[in-house]
DNA sequence: TTTTATTATGCAAACTATTGCATAACAATA
DNA sequence: TATTGTTATGCAATAGTTTGCATAATAAAA
């Protein structure tokens, strides 16, 4: 289990209520690991429970007021221990595959269609990709240790974009030779 | 929920019992989809339920009798419908990435360790992956149709997999910039 | 002033997945 | 003969995730 080590990761440098972790968590960590607002309510919960998350109620003007969670020197002991762990390799489950092993005449378009909606998809967020790591990620053997490991996660998220985009390519060009 | 799907996949072709299913599932379209015996004999029951598949008895000497079940006229139309719809792109939950956010002085050796391994296991896959595309889909373009979609989703994993070993030896060296 | 959007948090039900345990037929080995 | 390994299927408990619903404060627009 770790969407609770992907919250406190989240949590180690700012503190966030539970709402800025969903929004956060559409970008950046998020790109790695998404959850949904009530899985990370939910996660925040037992997190404090345990103490391993500090929470204070933060009053707002305008807005509602939030609780706003941290990492306590108990969490940063168990999520350090977690790292040491080791892990095992999680096939990525994609439906599209799955799909792909259905190819026929009646649903080649389909499929083309639904490629070409993942290239564009991909794109964007390619670019967004590149535009974070020119502005802070720039040279990254001078970077202070904790922001390597980030530049190295980018870095593979944007040599596997790029090369997913040459594979829709490739795929649209076979998925053409299939005649309805 | 697509693992009754990738079920019925596996089944468009051979009549298979879970065991077998369970087997084959940790290659082919197990690259792709993972599940263990236990889901699978439940999603199997589920869907006999349903009567999107048939089931029999086979009886076996030397061995256990098993339970053979194959796609019905109304498991074929139900996949076929599925695969017309559409699909959202999921994250690849990969708590190695979440790790290496927690990346510090104490526990680069330790990740340097786990991308190695991560490595050498791939370099296997890729073996594997190799030999069937020589094997079975060198020309992908004289292909039958399904099996052009079995070539992409393979070709995707071998595209992925050689970039995945690039981005480890870029990963190794800069982790061997982090002082312990 | 009613509606709509944003910020903010949560419960409950249903579904999906993992872990641990259990059984049993038969073969091969010790 | 007792143990171990392979084939074969399953239950139960727990854990994790998704979906649908619900609430409420405030701001901005219609």
């Amino acid at each position: 289990m770790a969407l609770s080590h992907a919250i406190m990761t989240a949590l180690l440098d700012d503190d966030l209520s539970g709402y800025e972790l969903a929004r956060d968590f559409e970008t950046s960590l998020g790109f790695f690991w998404q959850a949904s607002h009530q899985q990370i309510y939910l996660e925040l919960r037992k997190l404090s429970d345990k103490h391993w998350l500090s929470k204070r109620e933060v009053t707002q003007r305008g807005k509602p007021n939030k609780i706003v969670y941290g990492m306590t020197r108990a969490g940063r002991e168990a999520l350090a221990e977690w790292v040491f762990g080791s892990t095992r390799t999680q096939a990525a489950k994609d439906d599209l595959l799955v799909k792909l092993y259905n190819l026929d005449t009646g649903n080649a378009a389909h499929l083309a269609g639904e490629i070409t909606a993942r290239r564009e998809e991909m794109m964007r967020r390619l670019y967004l990709y590149e535009k974070i790591r020119r502005r802070h990620y720039d040279n990254p053997e001078t970077l202070p240790t904790r922001r390597k490991g980030v530049y190295l996660a980018l870095a593979l998220g944007i040599h596997q974009g790029e090369q997913f985009l040459a594979w829709c390519d490739e795929a649209l060009v076979l998925l053409a030779t299939v005649k309805a």
